[in-house]
DNA sequence: ACAGGATCCTGGGGGC
DNA sequence: TGCCCCCAGGATCCTG
């Protein structure tokens, strides 16, 4: 569900309600996430202090003192939230982190379960289990190497911007409205890029991201963020959920295809532009 | 190397 | 009301 713009809002919404806040318990229901949450990992986290909180990629870091690094992904449906103990829990809420005195805690729900959180000893450990599967940051792409990881790969674009080990966030809304925004086709293929488009392609996923990061993200089912509110973005879809409606630029019906085994939306005309195959 | 499919799950919507 | 089928912001594993 969540990509980066949602995760970041997530981010941005729970650390002052987080940070500085010791964790006094920690309880999980009897289901798993995707990746099971470990009952020895509890005394590792019990009584350390929230000291920072990150996001990379679509992975939210929780940083403890004095030591140790909570790791949760949101997955297609999950939700982060800070709630009064009292309260009763929604169904599907999974993992329970009381604060401070007990009066509050952070709950992890997540209906689908394709989510997780694990614990590790530290940044390094997590970075490594990660490593050469979580690509740059969008906003720190270098042109050298967004071209080059183009210039490298027969993939279709769609394809190129889901995969997290090229870059890190772009899930299937984000990509359907960065191409539209570049005007490139979906299914042109990374070799077939010029630099000029491969730099167009690069700036326009920072511009739509950015956008809807100060939109806090989309909310079309189940997304809310770390303060409960839901985003904004959706309103401002150009392509993504739109099939057949017509395109906000030249009325041309929007098209849906299967690509890279998602759904991927674009519009024939606006991104119809193919650079010639070389031979060979 | 890549596409495509299946898998992990639950719920919502459309068609009947 | 119900059933059946398809769909869904993700990641990963397997096959061809």
């Amino acid at each position: 569900m969540p990509e980066l713009p949602e995760v970041e809002t997530v981010v941005r919404e729970l650390r002052p309600l987080l940070i500085g806040r010791q964790i006094a318990a920690v309880r999980s229901s009897t289901k798993h996430l995707r990746q099971r949450w470990r009952k020895q990992w509890e005394s590792q986290v019990v009584g350390s202090t929230v000291r920072a909180m990150r996001r990379r990629g679509k992975w939210i870091l929780v940083d403890l003192d004095p030591a140790g690094l909570l790791v949760l992904h949101l997955g297609m449906t999950g939700q982060l939230g800070v709630f009064s103990a009292g309260l009763k829990p929604q169904d599907h809420t999974h993992l329970f982190f009381a604060l401070g005195n007990g009066e509050e805690e952070l709950r992890f729900r997540d209906i689908r379960r394709f989510g997780s959180a694990t614990w590790h000893p530290d940044t390094i450990e997590w970075e490594s289990a990660v490593d050469g599967k979580l690509g740059p940051e969008p906003f720190d792409l270098e042109p050298g190497y967004w071209r080059d990881a183009l210039h490298r790969t027969e993939r279709c674009l769609k394809a190129v911007l889901l995969d997290q080990s090229v870059v890190a966030g772009v899930g299937n809304i984000y990509a359907d409205e960065s191409l539209f925004s570049a005007k490139l086709d979906p299914r042109m293929r990374g070799e077939q890029l010029s630099a000029a488009q491969a730099d167009r392609l690069r700036n326009a996923i920072v511009a739509v991201l950015t956008r809807a990061i100060e939109s806090r993200g989309s909310s079309i089912r189940n997304y809310v963020g770390g303060s409960g509110l839901k985003g904004e973005y959706q309103n401002e879809f150009r392509v993504y959920g739109r099939t057949d409606e017509p395109c906000r630029r030249c009325q041309t019906p929007i098209v849906c295809i299967r690509l890279a085994g998602r759904s991927t939306h674009y519009c024939p005309k606006c991104q119809g532009e193919r650079t010639p195959r070389a031979r060979g």
